[in-house]
RNA sequence: GGCCCGUUCGUCUAGCGGUUAGGACGCCAGGUUUUCAUCCUGGUAGCAGGGGUUCGAUUCCCCUACGGGCUACCA
């Protein structure tokens, strides 16, 4: 029987989640879901010094906002506990010994120090220094060293680390899932640290003993992994482990909307959206970084968004439930190449999913913006302006923008228009007007308008001379929906107030 | 510099030897709306370049260019 797909989502809790690990996040949990099987959240946490407080709830919530409950992991429970890799500690220190006794990995006591001067030297006559077969030999480390050297350091309480021993002019083939066989050759590859002075394994050890003991089947991550995947294949066969291990698939990176190298919080910053799912506010400086949560999106369009980054059904439907996302994800169907974020196409996404939410929904989520303005509105009429201007919105606050004259008269005019549309002889013939308007009775659209349009052919006005000024002086600008309607939703006391202010005040 | 990955309209992409190279965002135009926006219709725009292979290449191979990633006791 094939073993239950089980995939993992492994962050590092060094500051907010990206839009990119969020696609990763969501990948993985896609093709876990799909093929019934897990999602684990595990937090590599490894390096001490990058922690940022706060990041590990950050992701929590941010996956919990995007719908990608883990099944697993830390704050979800689970048997293959604990999730987190600062408390498996213990563990990977006996499989770094391991990897030393069984001749795969060896002790090195060169101190950063040396190791960055001997960077500085090679640099210097424009070469590049590589820890590999070809300098280990020169290096103090415990192939250099004798035993009795090399035991003698160690109870001297000095600095070591654990480096895996390369082996030589080996071809690995391996084959990615959306790349198809990559192949490198180790005599490429560097003797890469596994087990740090401080006690901590670094990424390539803790994740690939932790996907085994987790029994992760199917790793998948960002394209900028691939270079590591045969250090990883090569550590699984040194650990007994090549029987069972898991695929890789490499995902292609998230890039900026214009110009060189992956989308970062600068170009958010820069162009004017989030690139984090939530705001985050950094513990540090205080500086804020927008998040897509806050400024309105709606968490449907954002995963319907991020999963089109990089990935298509195949057919031409371009709006997809987390359902549907579920049903259709398969990872042959990843884009090989990097995909260049447009904000613009984000906007519209969102604009899809506002005019999928009913008025009333909408009506909830709109009235904590309206209890900050401090305007009172009876629900019913609430209901029925945002059924009326909805479909000018993009996000919920755009009902604001495109409905504050319903809430509050005018406090200024647009002043292009009135210099357009309002004429000397305009106050005259709103005056007109407003006296018509205090001799309605059945104030509603329709009647309304027949009695104005009537009015209007008698007089032989044009309609498109009164029309705007008259907008003007409801509304402050020349937009919003039909005159008429707006009559209506705001009283005939507000209209005929509003035109008589706009009569004293313009010009 | 070395290694690896990639390259179809401005952007996201479909295409898996023979297509008028399709869709979407954006943009432009027209229509609807006696305004604006929405909406509808139409339009603009692309196979990085050069060699092969083949009856035939966007599609397969090679080279070049360009883009991206990695090259830490960071992940």
């Amino acid at each position: 029987m094939e073993a239950k797909v089980r995939v993992r989502f492994a962050p590092s809790p060094t500051g907010p989640l990206h839009m990119g690990g969020v696609r990763t996040a969501l990948f993985n949990y896609l093709f876990a879901k799909k093929l019934g099987g897990d999602f684990l959240l595990r937090i590599e946490d490894t390096d001490q010094t990058r922690y940022v407080p706060g990041a590990e709830d950050y992701i929590i919530e941010a996956l919990k906002w995007c719908g990608l409950v883990p099944d697993e992991g830390v704050g979800f429970g689970g048997e293959y506990g604990p999730y987190r890799q600062s408390e498996r500690k213990a563990i990977y220190r006996q499989y770094a010994d391991q990897l030393v006794e069984s001749g795969h990995a060896y002790y090195a006591f060169d101190t950063p120090e040396e190791l960055d001067n001997i960077r500085k030297e090679a640099e210097a006559q424009k070469e590049v220094f590589s820890y590999d077969l070809h300098t280990r030999n020169r290096l103090k480390n415990s192939l250099t060293l004798s035993a009795e050297e090399v035991q003698q350091k160690i109870a001297a309480g000095e600095n070591w680390v654990i480096r895996f021993k390369m082996p030589e002019n080996t071809d690995v083939p391996e084959k990615d899932l959306i790349r198809g066989e990559v192949k490198f050759n180790t005599n490429q590859l560097d003797d890469k640290v596994l087990f740090k002075a401080d006690g901590m394994p670094t990424y390539h050890l803790a994740n690939v003993v932790d996907d085994h003991l987790m029994k992760i089947t199917h790793v998948i991550r960002g394209e900028e992994w691939l270079p590591s995947m045969p250090l990883h294949v090569l550590l699984y066969e040194a650990l007994g482990w090549a029987d069972n291990r898991p695929q890789f698939a490499h995902l292609p990176l998230i890039l900026k909307p214009t110009g060189k190298g992956k989308l970062s919080k600068r170009d958010g910053d820069k162009m004017g959206f989030p690139v984090f799912p939530l705001l985050w506010k950094d513990p540090a400086s205080g500086e804020l970084s927008r998040g897509y949560r806050e400024d309105g999106y709606f968490p449907e369009a954002f995963i319907n968004l991020i999963a089109l980054l990089g990935w298509n059904a195949g057919t031409e439907q371009e709006f997809f439930s987390m359902t549907e996302l579920i049903e259709s994800f398969s990872l042959d169907r990843v884009v090989k190449s990097g995909a260049r974020f447009d904000p613009e196409k984000a906007k519209w996404f969102n604009r899809h999913y506002l005019q999928e939410k009913s008025d009333e929904e909408l009506a909830q989520l709109f009235k904590p913006m309206l209890n900050d303005k401090n305007v009172q509105v009876e629900e019913a009429k609430l209901i029925r302006i945002i059924g009326m201007i909805k479909e000018r919105c993009e996000f919920v606050s755009d009902l604001w923008e495109q409905g504050n004259y319903f809430f509050q008269a005018p406090e200024s005019y647009d002043e292009k228009t009135v210099s357009k549309k309002w004429k000397a002889e305009t106050p005259a013939m709103l005056s007109e007007i407003v006296e018509l308007l205090k001799g309605q009775n059945n104030w509603n659209a329709v009647d309304v308008k027949e009695e104005f349009s009537n009015f209007m052919n008698a007089k032989g006005w044009g309609f498109g001379v009164i029309l705007v000024p008259i907008r003007l002086a409801l509304v402050g600008s020349s937009q919003g929906i039909d005159l008429f309607d707006i009559f209506e939703l705001i009283g005939k006391e507000a209209t005929i107030s509003r035109i008589e202010k706009a009569i004293a005040s313009i010009k």
